[in-house]
DNA sequence: CTGAACGTTTACGTTAACGTAAACTTGGGC
DNA sequence: GCCCAAGTTTACGTTAACGTAAACGTTCAG
């Protein structure tokens, strides 16, 4: 099973961002594709990276917070020291995570009292 | 009942952010606190948008984007394509939303498998 | 009346995350 | 052989969201 490469054109038409932006990804050390001559190939894993990187972006992490957090995936934690902070870590995310969580319910709340509104204003024109 | 008012430094404090920032969003004309001289006095819903304008913040929206949600709530909207126009501003907003929550999910459900591992290695190591 | 705490305006500086433009190379189609 | 599409490097520009500093006013306790 060869394992395909992407194209910088490919993978940017599909996230929907310019080639710019994944070459700065690049220059700041989120990636690192390999190359053939001077052109730029991307693994699946690369590809998985982007798209991770941009759901971060989503929920409105910085490109640093989200490296980090793919980061704990692979396991350069050795001993118990380092295991021990990656779970305060892990906790950490998760608190802001949950907080994001309540932040999204409330405004989805939000909205369907608007919703509301906006129906009832309809009826009463009609 | 005496409508309770807010110094900016209460305000900076109670949300944890700089005298500074609130005085920006007043230049970017999110809010409009009165004046006692040339104080800044701050009313309950002023204190309300600014911790709106900090909700909207938390999940990566920008501030115009926060105040165009927070203003969806008065009732500037008068005739029939104002009311559909904003129906239609409001499923967007909401399918951003569901989006976001769908990408927190997968994050916390990434971050169990980190803590997992984490677990798993530590009882090793024992 | 004096100084410390709190406030004000004005203005320039900073960081992240790209955009934009110029000038160049490279592989394939006719 | 030539052109075009897609890629490259280098470098300066831009926007949002504040930070930081200077210079000044106001109030109140000692």
């Amino acid at each position: 099973m060869a394992t395909r490469s992407y194209s910088i054109s490919e993978l940017a038409e599909e996230f929907g961002v310019t080639t710019r932006t994944i070459r700065f990804y690049e220059e700041k050390g989120l990636i690192h594709p390999r190359r053939e001559g001077q052109k730029r190939l991307y693994s699946p894993a690369d590809r998985v990276r982007i798209k991770l990187i941009l759901r971060g972006k989503r929920i409105g992490m910085s490109l640093q917070e989200s490296v980090e957090l793919i980061d704990m995936y692979d396991p350069e934690h050795n001993n118990r020291d380092q295991l021990h902070s990656l779970i305060r870590t892990v906790q950490e995310k998760r608190a802001r995570l949950l907080r994001q969580q309540q932040d999204i319910e409330d405004m989805l709340a939000g909205l369907d009292e608007v919703q509301a509104l906006c129906e009832r204003g309809l009826e009463g024109k009609q």
